[in-house]
DNA sequence: AACGCGTGGTG
DNA sequence: TCACCAAGCGT
């Protein structure tokens, strides 16, 4: 099929099947980079709620700039990939201070920023300030490679350049931002990965996965690494004023910046015999009463597999926490930011003491 | 330049 | 249970 086709046969489709998302009906360049930071990895429904949230509570990028880092976190949480909380909010500070509160309007200016890598550079470029740059995601790697019957493994270096190649090379010149919502949806809706029903689909006569029969084989794309197994133990201090021990993570580590309990991790689940005798409980053990064991939680993220057992304690006289620990009432715990694993056992553990 | 970084859904 | 997926980016 010839390049000029391609454009106007996906817009008459989208103008038929495009989905309505409200980050549509917007040139808000504020609007489309949060919707599209958001969106990174994240599927539109699971997303959704959090783009409002975020709208709501910071209703321009001022707002989001003169919040807390906590804040930002803690309105992220529950949506994964936190480091993007991160940069979101860093960037928003950036635009305000340097930039005068305006948004850059070119990708080249755009990709500078913190957090804004090729794909958000070109969707903020096209979609508020309608330049002609080609965006290149999951879908688009998915519907150029069946169409076109391209096998580069898409996760090579030399399939980004061929495929943004090809991206520019039929992007419509009237309606870029048009063009790109388009080959989004179609992917997202039409072009899915697996049993794509391409009996009603637009470019069944000129698809070569479709005319091949490989649609299942394509696009070509590199197996990941297996996942790593971890093992924690969350030392879940209450004191008698039903205060639990918190602390923010530092480091490199998953959820960085987010609040969990005294770790110690092992390389298998220990009991508590052998738990006991871990050096950094030491100096808080005669002081302290077990109430309850945890049933073993199997928290899955994309790259591990962390098992975890929480073991519940009472501290019997006031205790001074070692660094960097703090107490937090129940009240203060719900307004720090927390991974979903930690989540799961403050939700369990409010409804007991709640009745 | 591979790898680390979350969570929830699906077949 | 498991592999794979969902609008990537930083290092």
């Amino acid at each position: 099929m010839t390049n000029d086709f391609f454009a106007p046969k996906l817009l008459a489709w989208y103008e038929r099947y495009g989905r309505d998302l409200p980050w549509r009906h917007t040139t808000n360049p504020y609007h489309i980079w949060l919707s599209e930071i958001i969106l990174q990895q994240t599927r539109v429904v699971q997303g959704m709620p959090y783009y409002y949230r975020f709208i709501e509570t910071f209703p321009t990028i001022t707002d989001l700039a003169h919040a807390d880092e906590r804040e930002v976190l803690r309105l992220w949480q529950g949506l994964g990939y936190y480091s993007r909380a991160r940069n979101l909010h860093r960037t928003a500070k950036i635009v305000v201070e340097d930039y005068g509160g305006i948004f850059p309007t070119t990708y080249q200016e755009l990709l500078k920023l913190k957090g804004i890598g090729p794909y958000t550079a070109a969707a903020i470029a096209s979609f508020a300030f309608c330049e002609k740059v080609a965006v290149l995601d999951g879908n688009v790697y998915r519907v150029l490679s069946r169409i076109f019957g391209i096998e580069t493994d898409i996760t090579s270096h030399a399939a980004k350049a061929q495929f943004t190649q090809r991206a520019n090379s039929l992007i419509s010149a009237e309606h870029p931002d048009l063009f790109n919502h388009a080959i989004m949806d179609f992917g997202a809706t039409q072009c899915v990965p697996v049993s794509p029903q391409c009996m009603f689909c637009t470019f069944n006569q000129v698809c070569e996965a479709n005319l091949t029969g490989r649609q299942s084989q394509l696009p070509v794309k590199a197996k990941k690494a297996k996942v790593r197994d971890r093992f924690f133990h969350y030392i879940v201090l209450e004191d008698e004023q039903g205060r639990l021990a918190m602390r923010e993570r530092t480091g490199k580590d998953v959820w960085t910046n987010m609040f969990d309990f005294l770790l110690i991790e092992d390389e298998q689940l220990l009991d508590w015999e052998t738990l006991s005798q871990h050096a950094s409980l030491q100096p808080l053990l005669p002081e302290l009463v077990l109430l309850e064991e945890s049933p073993v939680y199997t928290h899955v993220l994309s790259h591990q597999r962390i098992e975890t057992r929480f073991w519940h304690l009472k501290v019997t006289r006031p205790l001074a926490l070692p660094e960097p620990l703090h107490w937090y009432t129940p009240e203060a715990i719900d307004q720090l930011p927390k991974s979903v694993l930690v989540l799961k056992f403050i939700d369990q553990w409010v409804s007991k003491i709640t009745d």
